[in-house]
DNA sequence: CGCGGGTTTGATGATGCTCAAGCCCGGTGG
DNA sequence: CCACCGGGCTTGAGCATCATCAAACCCGCG
């Protein structure tokens, strides 16, 4: 159960054993199955949650009743409400697992004595934040500046393999903020455009 | 010079006079003229960049010659491009002062540095980019799902003091990602809807 | 006074949304 | 085995929002 956190430790902090021992007893195992909740809005975010095997994903409503997609976590990645989780304020996100789930739960107390006992983990929650904030903040300029087929265009040269796998069109549509209809139209002109001559020349 | 930042530390962390003077060390004071760079586009990011006094803005250009506006930095903010920095690629922002600026300079190897002899900073920089992260999905989810007159309105009420004071209305537009031309109409807009009888009935 | 920037205003067009319908395909029950 | 259902994807027509381009305005400053 422990084998990919322990893993993706190994990249940013070097623990020692008696530490790995240590920290296991600060998290706790949860399995979800398929669209169950980890967090649902108004709940106060009790949990970061690190994903050893599955995918959830993580939106909000507005007022006009639109879902937003705000992160996806596939296995190695952590997810949480960190707003929620921070100031124990009722969230605004629902965490609803895609795929059945295996995650290791850290509570907020847990967390707090985890990084009293184990500094280290100062370091790699603070690494774990910035790129987080790095690839936030791409994000948000990106939906700033360009149009919603450079996006979703860069969006797919990132990940060619992963995403269009496993994550519905409509979901990857609501992640980029446009609507389902869009993206399929979308999709369209990018293969228009990389076979032009197709549907023009081919006449038997 | 160090006022500021001291009184920003101790919000988070408790140092000890021993670790606050040690820590001096490490920041080179610098001050800019407004309209200079802090950071080029193309150059590295060699600086992560306390503000004591002034107000800096980061942005980019995109292809199409557009910029937008990434970030602003206030007072007891800090401001840089963390994926340049940590990466030492070439940035694609640039960092520019709008104001005469004090700041104080920390580069890569200082930095780690101080976070080797003063851990504690470890938690201060863990804190300060988790506040960081949470008002950036902020701004990403609102700029998704919300519209140019709604995320203006928000923004306008969160700071509606020193934002209209301190910064240009186009540098608004550029930071919400429009037009300065549709921040124009927005703003008349509310206007006729905080006061919609007044140009309907008075009639003499 | 005239210049130059920032802001405003207007006309037009592109991008993406809404609403509505149709299609495709896998799953279910008769 | 097939008919039916439902969810997801596609397609179309009309519309709202926002961008673009161009011109006017406003105001501080040399």
């Amino acid at each position: 159960m422990f084998e990919l956190l322990f893993q993706k430790l190994e990249e940013k902090i070097k623990l020692t054993e008696e530490e790995k021992k240590l920290s296991r007893s600060f998290f706790v195992p949860k399995k979800l199955r398929k669209k169950q909740y980890l967090l649902q809005e108004g709940d106060v975010c009790k949990y970061v949650a690190f994903v050893e095997k599955g995918l959830l994903r993580s939106y909000t409503i507005n007022d006009k009743g639109q879902e937003h997609i705000n992160q996806f976590a596939f296995e190695g990645w952590w997810i949480a409400d960190q707003f929620s989780f921070l100031t124990r304020e009722p969230s605004k996100y629902n965490i609803e697992a895609m795929e059945d789930c295996e995650l290791l739960l850290l509570s907020k107390s847990s967390e707090d004595e985890m990084l009293d006992k184990i500094p280290k983990f100062e370091r790699y929650f603070r690494i774990l934040l910035q790129n987080n904030l790095i690839a936030t903040q791409k994000r948000l300029v990106s939906s700033l500046s360009q149009t919603a087929e450079e996006r979703y265009s860069e969006l797919i040269q990132d990940c060619p393999t992963t995403l269009p796998h496993r994550i519905p069109q409509h979901m990857l549509a609501s992640f980029l903020g446009i609507t389902p209809e869009t993206l399929s139209r979308i999709r369209r002109q990018i293969i228009s455009k990389k076979a032009p001559h197709i549907e023009d020349n081919v006449q038997g």
